[in-house]
DNA sequence: GTCTATAACTCGATAGAC
DNA sequence: GTCTATCGAGTTATAGAC
């Protein structure tokens, strides 16, 4: 709000951001962020050089403040209960706090994978294999079902991310107001880890 | 492949479905879609007039041999556990066969809801009132454990679409490779409604 | 740093020959 | 029906004044 140095680079970010997210980097014009961030189109390419890289830097730096994160969930080592409501916590309040990101990562994920993943994650990908150890370990000893980890992964990454995808559908669709819409997403913190261990508990 | 009446046409159609489902509509140009059909990018509009007729051509089609099946399946008065399981089963092969409708429709759903839910069920959503009856009903008998609608259904959703996004991820982040993805996706017609109903069931 | 003006380019669409 | 050639609108990107 206030004019300051760095005032206008700030104002583009949050502008490309609303802007891009809402309609993808192809659907978005300069002059859209341009109006939308109250300057001139110029100094988009000042600041930013050109579109590819103001988009770039709107959400890899985003995402980067995830990875880590979830890097560290995923291979910590607690018992698996409490390791599932962990990353069902983190992600959630994740996509909560970033409406924008689960669209855009599924969409450049179908786009341009290689590319994406190698940005996302700088060629260190989360030890997807340790947890699925920890889940055949924990059917050796017989506390939970048995269950493909495959299946238990997609499960817990799915019920946490997918509803906000479904979001327009849901608003639109069956006249679910927002606020109704994002207490139910509260409501999954608990919600979701809950029901993934009433399923598999034995 | 053979030269008939009608096999350019036909050629267009597959070559942008293809590019489509890829790169969304906006990222996608009628050059690309006509050197994936090897044939000129006039002969594009010779057919289809223009980009936004053929991407309607393309999508709306497919997906309006679906809406009527999803919407007997949601409003039939099969038990509780047969529902869901036929649901399950209806949008996993759907997604198996379709492997461009997931990303096509989540996207779309996210830049356009009202357009894109109004041409989907023209004006006749499916009927999720009368599955959260049927849901609060069983909760009443006490034949599951109490859980809200809304979030009965995400998950239901989530379980089944979700996946299909997460592909490129899996086979180029985790070196999945894609026979194997196949029968992951197969298995979950059975895994994820008994995943659901173990969760559920009292 | 910020602006106006415009150059350079991409892409959808059409004209017209065959 | 299919092609080549080209137009014109819309956008990205830059030059240059302030």
């Amino acid at each position: 709000m206030v004019n300051k140095q760095g005032a206008a680079e700030h104002l583009i970010l949050s502008a490309a951001k609303k802007i891009f997210s809402a309609k993808g980097k192809d659907g978005t014009t300069m002059q859209e962020i341009a109006d939308e961030a109250g300057i001139n189109k110029a100094l988009l390419h000042y600041y930013f050089r050109n579109k590819d890289l103001l988009f770039e830097k709107v959400f890899f730096a985003e995402l980067q403040k995830f990875s880590p994160i979830l890097k560290t969930a995923i291979a910590s080592d607690a018992p698996l209960f409490e390791k599932i409501e962990k990353l069902c916590e983190t992600y959630i309040r994740m996509a909560i706090n970033n409406p924008f990101l689960p669209v855009f990562v599924i969409s450049e994920i179908n786009k341009q994978p290689e590319i994406f993943i190698h940005r996302m994650f700088q060629n260190n990908l989360p030890d997807f294999q340790k947890f699925s150890k920890q889940i055949e370990r924990e059917i050796e000893l017989d506390t939970i079902k048995p269950i493909l980890p495959p299946h238990l992964i997609m499960n817990i990454l799915s019920m946490c991310v997918f509803p906000f995808l479904l979001k327009p559908m849901f608003v639109h669709g069956m006249k679910i107001n927002k606020d109704l819409y994002n207490d139910l997403m509260l409501q999954r913190i608990q919600e979701v880890p809950a029901f993934i261990i009433n399923s598999i508990k034995k």
